[in-house]
DNA sequence: GTGGGAATTGGAATAATTCCAAATAAAGCG
DNA sequence: CGCTTTATTTGGAATTATTCCAATTCCCAC
């Protein structure tokens, strides 16, 4: 069997085995909740979330699982500003749109080709271990319904 | 006389009379702290620098003055994760580097036909006011001397 | 089954920033 | 000048997201 593209749950197994870290029912709860709607949450909105099928967890375990998950590397932090911190569980290179209007967060893909432009814009002796680009401003009315 | 490249404080004054805000002792010191060391200092290292100077601002005045000079697009406010907010009074389009190992912050000059690449990124409707770029990574030894 | 480390939990603590109401300073005016 | 009005500063309280902590619960290996 090939891995699909609803091999989540194995992926996040494996990832957590490969990191000698155990895969509980609060793990795949948060996980399948970041997945299930890619809008860049924050640690309380995926609270809420998850209290729908697990409504003993707390938010401390919230807050330890998304860290776990990050560092699988199954999920990204997104930040703008001070504002609290975003989960992303899209793991193709891309950066980031802030509406300021509404608040959302959209992906926009980044090809290879930019990233490799951009990273060599660092003088000798600078290694970037990542680089993120984020875009803030105002999207058009009509655009708000292509976005979904 | 023409601007010249020291004409800083007349420049805050143009920008703050430009906005019909008062130029006082408390914004020019923060200014000037910010223009005589520029390593991106947070609101709490301006609050210790401009204290030598004077013993009597307030942290809450520090605050308000960054504040007030972001707006009057004299300084740029810098984030790295969920780290203090770190001001920056370089106006040329560029982005930032991110030393993990230090936690120093360098400029990375970005030139414009690369900012109109990343700004090409962007779908119809998209409209961004701002575009930022920022590089985290470790800086090889011999690399920290040469970016003083 | 038992022992021991891992994970979860609730609540306290932390840190940066913002808010607030009172005091002070500056500007405009006659 | 005095007076009035408005902006700014100030100290301290409040806020918010996150981390810390110690106690409990859960798992897995033996
Ligand atoms: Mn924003
Ligand atoms: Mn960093
Ligand atoms: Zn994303
Ligand atoms: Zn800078």
């Amino acid at each position: 069997m090939r891995s699909s593209s609803s091999d989540h749950p194995a992926k996040l197994a494996e990832r957590l085995a490969h990191s000698g870290l155990r895969n509980t029912p609060q793990r795949e709860v948060i996980y399948r909740a970041l997945l299930g709607k890619r809008d860049h949450p924050t640690a309380d909105e995926v609270y809420s979330r998850v209290r729908v099928e697990m409504p003993s967890i707390s938010l401390a375990t919230v807050y330890n699982c998304l860290e776990t998950l990050v560092q699988c590397d199954l999920v990204r932090q997104v930040n703008f500003e001070r504002g609290p911190t975003r989960y992303c569980p899209n793991l193709h290179p891309h950066a980031h749109f802030h509406d300021e209007q509404s608040g959302a967060t959209h992906d926009i893909d980044v090809p290879a080709e930019i990233m490799e432009r951009i990273r060599e814009l660092l003088p000798a002796g600078y290694a970037a271990k990542s680089i993120e680009i984020t875009f803030h401003g105002r999207m058009a009315e009509a655009a708000n319904e292509q976005a979904r």
